[in-house]
RNA sequence: CGAGUUGGCCAGACAGUCGCUGCUGCGCCGGUAACGGCGGAGUGGAGGAAAGUCCGGGCUCCACAGGGCAAGGCGCCAGGUAACGCCUGGGAGGCGUGAGCCUACGGAAAGUGCAACAGAAAGGACACCGCCUAAGUCGUCUCUUCGGAGCGACCGGUAAGGGUGAAAAGGUGCGGUAAGAGCGCACCGCGCAUCUGGUAACAGAUGUGGCGAUGGUAAACCCCGCCUGGAGCAAGGCCAAAUAGGGAUCCGGUGCCGUGGCCCGCGGUGGAUCCGGGUAGGCUGCUUGAGGCCUGCGGUGACGCAGGUCCCAGAUGAAUGACUGUCCACGACAGAACCCGGCUUAUCGGCCGACUCGCACC
């Protein structure tokens, strides 16, 4: 099968041990932004791109909203990580961690949909600049 | 029909597509195997509060002869329960026309403390304004039938009335009296005794006391009775890379270093295996339980007993979502994290049962 028509999710697509979120913060190439949210990533060699998230008690207080915010950021990553996975210039896919920030849980579902969508394709473009004058990684 | 009380239930529905996760088959790959990985199928997948973490248990580890003290909690009576601060039934007091609702509801004749302001006085009544002048004393007063009478003062009596206050020392009425007073009586209240009903809390009846015995406050100290060891699933158990240091056994026909003039010896150094240790990580605890549903029986009820039947989340960087369509009442509060029983708090709406009040009709 192809990698931009795979949507799945499983756990080959996470970050999950504290190493990987680690090595992620410690080495964070690439950023975007909103007032909400926050992007960090790396290249991480392997194939295909993987997504974890911190969402903190302190800035989303309800545990309801807490988890409908990952569940918003899961479903777009799913429809986006083919466009992380294959980037020109990088062996591999690239890591990402969100950071949801105070506020981040006003925003309605859809909103939160339009930001990370326009985020994951600056996210690419980013690391096309970045990687592709051939500076390698 | 309207207004209300109370007990219980539901928590948008359906279809399609794409995903996540537990379990059970299947296929492929790796492996001696246990098992692991990938793909695909079927099937299960948040709550009434999952919440606050305020109580009570189970479970686990630690501690523990017994008794006392301290500290904390609870507090009408009886029952239910594994247990409770919960629930049920009953009593008492309060609220409501009523169905019903509310109550931290033991002790103030063991002690200590507290009570602003007002008021004369706030706790063994010492009376401010009043009321009274019977008994006693006095008078240079008035009258006199010469016995006294009146008036005034003193000595006193009193707690009816006024006023203050949250509260003023039983209440109301009649008698009584100089005026008054449980001083006497009736009823009510209170205390005590006996009897009756009730398992009891308590209620009723009768008698009796004469109420200066016993004002309030114990979410003030306190007293009495009962209860309580500590920590929590990051509990606890197992496997175990790495690494520090350790123990045992074996191996070189005994190397190297030290001691020494040299040999033996002694100490250190090497390799292998095993033990022990336990970091990262993994597994377990982890969901079959004081379990749900149905029927019958016992009980006013909470609940108990018996039989049948069902298996109904188990994640661990953390699963229930997204998109599209249709419909309606247009969807609130809100997310399991070891498990139960409660309490409390949040909450859009809807459904069912029982009961009360009002109006109309028959």
């Amino acid at each position: 099968m192809s990698a931009s028509a795979d949507l799945r999710f499983s756990k080959a697509r996470r970050l999950l041990t504290a190493h990987d979120y680690k090595s992620v913060f410690d080495d964070a190439v690439l950023k975007v932004s909103c007032s909400q949210l926050l992007i960090l990533a790396r290249p991480n060699g392997l194939e295909g791109a993987r997504l974890g998230m911190v969402v903190a008690k302190r800035h989303i207080r309800l545990a309801t909203r807490r988890n409908r915010l990952k569940r918003i950021v899961r479903e777009s990553f799913r429809h986006a990580q083919a466009r992380l996975a294959c980037i020109d210039g990088i062996d591999g896919g690239i890591d990402s961690v969100v950071l949801a920030r105070a506020g981040a849980d006003a925003l309605d579902k859809r909103q939160l949909r339009e930001h990370l969508d326009q985020l994951w394709s600056q996210l690419a473009r980013k690391a096309q600049r970045r990687f592709a004058t051939g500076q390698p990684c």
